[in-house]
RNA sequence: GGGCCGGUAGCUCAGGUGGUUAGAGCGCACGCCUGAUAAGCGUGAGGUCGCAAGUUCAACUCUUGCUCGGCCCA
């Protein structure tokens, strides 16, 4: 110590000593008397006699045990995550959490693979920061809880992307061997897993990023292939045919993202058809009228449709012949041809309805039958002479037309369908280059159907009709909206080709059909929120068989040999096996012409059967990774004892529009391969629209890129974003959102900063035990322990949103503004080893230990950051749920507390607004005699509290403590010390 | 057009089975503190519970219609 500081040190006890014997405290001896100042200071003992100045008394504030922490304020996220999480990589943290929980009870979330196109958007970021939410909460309660990330990556994005790289070198598709085209289809795909990989590690989701699953892996393309193979071996597949939509210009069918809409002028007839049988007599020998814009579907016609509720009246026109007619359609309909209806005496003006031979309902004409209009014309066709059935049509409106609609279900979806269900089946008439096939009895060979002359009013359709008196109206001039190639421009119809299916209503062996069990697997589910029941129930219920057959490249094949005589697929296990092994070695390339009599083996002969080069629709592979992740062993963190058999995922957690999508394609496989759904539970979110609500879309430029959120805000924002709003409904994301959640997050941060400068310098030795504290601690503790009740429950739940808000509002309600606020007194005053302070650091510390881990799953790299900044080593991703120490709760008592502390402090306001005083201490209270009993004074932060009749507040006249800012009886002039910091300081002065 | 879902303060969200002046946090305004300081504390102003009918003694809560928005289909 040099000279300087010792006068400075002594000047300082000088004036101490000095304010202490004026005011008559200081019984007991004090430190000073070692450090008897110097001669020459002793004037400023007379200066400091002076009254009324107080600019001489000692500055306390060294004296104050004040939070002291490095611990910055400012997050700065964007600059700091990225260290942490290579901290993480480095260590391998993922599988360090593996192995600390090791043997545990297993929670197996099953990724749902998001396909390997494109950036992340905000939904992969909500997704998957749900699940590792997820993941880390039930790690957290101690669950050894995985987490094999996937990708989804075959299918037709990926071989358009690819097309239109070829498309720019100006290299035709169909030159390209199949092999090569694949090859550069999974190069493509090989490149988004990547970049979506380092993506999703950047939200700070900890997942298996080093061993994902993706559906391409040979290992993959072979399990789904095995998948297939069981439906095939248990009978639950079928060739059928559906409508598609088909290029006869390109000669393939259409995917609908590959069609666009297009103006265009239509040839529009109306056609006669005779009845010649019904159930209402009178309707014998009248005609039926159907009306299309699309004349070639005339030839593919099998029957008429009405609508059950439609009126309908039957009129005698003026050429003598009779039709039916929907009651609201006759004005347009009697334009269009010119007829007049035959009445006698009808006039100008007149309602024609007044002369309709008879009035019925659609339902009426149950029963009754028509003949086709060019039935005379082919006498020996089966087809063409085969009666023309009514059928009741939900479809058919009085909008347009006629209100009876004419059927050919080779070229329509309800055309087919209402067909379907009443046995009667497409002919195939039109093949793929759009011509009417060479056997057909009328225009066969002839076409395209699409050729704008085959359909002209002086076409051959018309034309043939016209000469059978069918014709009654034909026009090119219908404008329209219709369907076109999106390659090629040209204009698609709707045809029928042969398809793979699963039948969903079939029952094998007396079993129940899949459709039962995918019902039953519904029933058994845990739905969250619980309304994705319903909604995948009713899908499920109403849903027509799988069409699992695709006529594209980039996927997975359908191995299938077909016996050309029978045409009955081989269902041979050896064959199978053999097939499922060139998979395993090869991937989809393996299923080519040149090993197929290897598949066959010596039992078959190629020559006898059909190679089946269709592919599997993409929603199979995804329905299968159950097996091919979960089931297969190659991620050894997934498996679940041997002899399972119940669902291996307890989670499924994806967007709502997958109750069509993975739920459903998943539900299925696993009910028709297993007998029951592959997971436990379902959870489902909604999907993030922009600040106003509105769905997001490039064309509307109100789209918020997660990437550059994070760029601003950080990932953690991102998270607590995620983690706080209502997903399980739709939700919205918007820059004030956003900033009402960084200041959340400023909280949430502040709350671990004050804890870690509170508890500086706090160790073992300073702990008290729980029975010894005050009240006010173990009711907080109290509180916690709700806290702790309230987050195990929203965990159990999902339910992260009641998660959070509990969290944050704990934070600033019961600590910040009430336990930290009321305790600041303690902390920054009472002697280190006084037992309130030492209660208080104890339960700051226990709230660290809990805190820190409630909060890690949400800001989990904050958290690490708080985590290291006070015991720097293992990461607190690590530690498991906190155990806290006993504690009940005086509900009652502290909710009266509380409350009368709520009325206090609004009472002094007034006092505040008037300038009667500043600082709630220096308030004394008046409260109700009847008032619980309490350290009322404190619990206020104010000098007094009496008790009285009303609530009332008034200044003190005590005087402030020159240390505590107390207002205090003791303290005989502002800036001298209450006794409590007289014996604080003058035991730290001692110890100088 | 059909099926399903949703619309509570500026924002994010709570509001068992219908029942007193509809709540919280944040933000905002005003004020306090200046020893958590680009922090902390307090007080306050904000809502015809999407709109309109209906049921009921009584509806944010039930029914119907409408409207806006969303997902999935057509």
């Amino acid at each position: 110590m040099n000279f300087d500081q010792r006068l400075r040190t002594s000047g300082r006890c000088v004036k101490q000593v000095t304010v202490a014997a004026l005011s008559g405290i200081g019984q007991r001896p004090f430190a000073f008397s070692l450090f008897l100042p110097p001669f020459h200071l002793q004037e400023s003992l007379t200066i400091a006699k002076a009254p009324g100045d107080m600019t001489e008394k000692r500055d306390f504030r060294p004296t104050v045990f004040l939070p002291k922490t490095d611990f910055p304020m400012k997050a700065g996220l964007p600059q700091k995550e990225p260290g942490i999480l290579k901290g993480w990589q480095d260590q391998d943290l993922y599988r360090k959490l593996r192995d600390t929980r090791a043997g545990r009870e297993k929670f197996i979330l099953h990724d749902g693979p998001p396909y390997a196109n494109g950036n992340i958007h905000v939904g992969h970021a909500l997704n998957h920061i749900l699940k590792d939410m997820v993941v880390r909460t039930q790690s957290l309660l101690g669950k050894d809880a995985p987490y094999v990330p996937g990708w989804d990556c075959h299918g037709l994005p990926i071989e358009w992307k690819v097309e239109e790289e070829y498309r720019k070198k100006k290299r035709n598709k169909d030159e390209v061997p199949a092999k090569e085209f694949r090859a550069e289809c999974r190069a493509y795909a090989r490149q988004w897993v990547d970049a979506q990989r380092e993506q999703l590690k950047r939200l700070g989701v900890n997942a298996d990023w080093d061993n994902p699953y993706l559906t391409m892996d040979f290992a993959a393309e072979a399990g789904i292939v095995a998948e297939l193979l069981k439906f095939a071996e248990s009978g639950q597949l079928y060739r059928g045919a559906k409508p598609v939509m088909w290029s006869p210009v390109e000669k393939t069918a259409l995917a609908e993202a590959e069609v666009e809409y297009e103006d265009i002028t239509s040839t529009q007839i109306d056609v006669a058809f005779e009845i010649t049988e019904s159930p209402i007599a009178e309707l014998v020998g009248a005609y039926a009228v159907i009306w299309t814009t699309t004349p070639w579907t005339i030839p593919a016609n099998q029957a008429l449709a009405y609508g059950p509720q439609v009126d309908y009246h039957l009129y005698r026109a003026d050429d003598g012949r009779r039709f039916i007619v929907a009651v609201d359609l006759l004005g347009s309909f009697l334009e269009r041809t010119g007829l007049a209806p035959h009445a006698e005496g009808l006039t100008t003006g007149m309602n024609v309805s007044e002369h309709a031979l008879a009035t019925f309902k659609g339902a009426d004409l149950a029963g009754t039958i028509a003949r086709h209009p060019m039935a005379a014309q082919f006498p020996e066709s089966a087809f063409f002479t085969r009666p023309r059935p009514f059928l009741a049509g939900d479809f058919v409106t009085t909008d347009s037309g006629t209100g009876l609609v004419h059927m050919a279900p080779d070229h329509g979806e309800d055309d087919f369908l209402l067909c379907k269900a009443n046995g009667i089946e497409p002919v195939f008439a039109v093949e793929g280059d759009g011509k009417y096939r060479a056997d057909w009895p009328w225009l066969g060979g002839e076409g395209s159907v699409i050729n704008p002359k085959f359909n002209a009013p002086d076409g051959p359709i018309c034309t043939a009709l016209r000469e059978t008196g069918a014709l009654l109206a034909a026009s090119a001039d219908y404008k329209h909206s219709y369907p076109h190639s999106w390659r090629s421009k040209a204009k698609v119809i709707f045809r029928c080709t042969p398809q793979w299916f699963v039948p969903m209503d079939r029952a094998e062996d007396g079993e129940k059909t899949l459709r039962d069990k995918a019902v039953q697997a519904i029933a058994d589910t845990r739905f969250v929120p619980e309304k994705g029941r319903n909604r995948i129930g009713a899908m499920v219920e109403g849903r027509p068989d799988w069409v699992l057959s695709r006529q594209r490249a980039w996927g997975v094949p359908i191995t299938l040999f077909v016996d050309r005589k029978t045409g009955q697929y081989l269902s041979d296990p050896a064959v199978n096996a053999r097939i499922i092994a060139g998979l395993e070695a090869e991937g989809v390339d393996a299923w080519d012409e040149e090993r197929a009599q290897a598949y066959l083996g010596a039992d078959y002969d190629l020559a006898d059967y059909e190679r089946v080069t269709d592919i599997l629709d993409v929603w199979f592979d995804s329905g299968s990774t159950h097996a091919f992740v979960l089931e297969s062993g190659r991620w050894p963190d997934l498996l679940r004892p041997e002899g399972y058999t119940g669902p291996h995922a307890d989670l499924y957690l994806e967007g709502s529009d997958q109750h069509r999508g993975w739920f459903q394609s998943s539900l299925l496989e696993g009910c028709a391969t297993r007998g029951h759904a592959p997971y436990k539970a379902i959870l489902t979110h909604g999907f993030t629209m922009d600040a106003k609500g509105h769905k997001m879309s490039k064309s509307l430029g109100n789209t918020v890129d997660p990437l550059k959120v994070m760029e601003t805000y950080g990932a953690d924002i991102v998270r607590l974003w995620a983690l706080s709003v209502d997903y399980t409904e739709d939700h919205r994301i918007g820059d004030e959102i956003l900033k009402g959640i960084a200041d959340q997050y400023r909280k949430l941060r502040n709350t671990f900063r004050y804890l870690l400068g509170a508890l500086d310098g706090f160790s073992d030795a300073e702990k008290l035990p729980v029975e010894q504290m005050p009240e006010l601690e173990r009711y907080v503790l109290g509180l916690l322990a709700q806290l702790d009740g309230t987050l195990r429950q929203a965990t159990v739940d999902f339910d992260f949103n009641a998660y959070v808000r509990a969290l944050v509002d704990f934070c600033n309600e019961d600590l910040s503004a009430f336990f930290f606020d009321i305790r600041k007194d303690s902390l920054y005053c009472d002697a280190p080893d006084d037992v309130k302070r030492r209660a208080y650091r104890t339960v700051l510390d226990i709230l660290f230990h809990a805190l820190i881990r409630y909060a890690a799953p949400v800001l989990v790299f904050t958290a690490e950051e708080v985590w290291q900044s006070r015991f720097a080593g293992e990461s607190v991703h690590l530690l498991e749920w906190p155990t806290l120490p006993a504690a009940t709760l005086d509900a009652e008592r502290w909710t009266a507390l509380r409350a009368l502390r709520a009325e206090a402090l609004a009472a002094i306001e007034p006092l505040r607004r008037d300038k009667t005083l500043g600082s709630s201490l220096e308030a004394e209270v008046t409260v109700p005699a009847d008032a619980p009993e309490a350290d009322l004074a404190e619990l206020f932060i104010s000098a007094a509290v009496a008790r009285g009749e009303a609530l009332s507040v008034t200044r003190t006249d005590k005087h402030k403590c020159g240390r505590c800012w107390r207002h205090l009886p003791e303290v005989a002039e502002d800036g001298d010390l209450c006794s409590r910091c007289d014996h604080v300081v003058s035991a730290m002065d001692a110890a100088e």
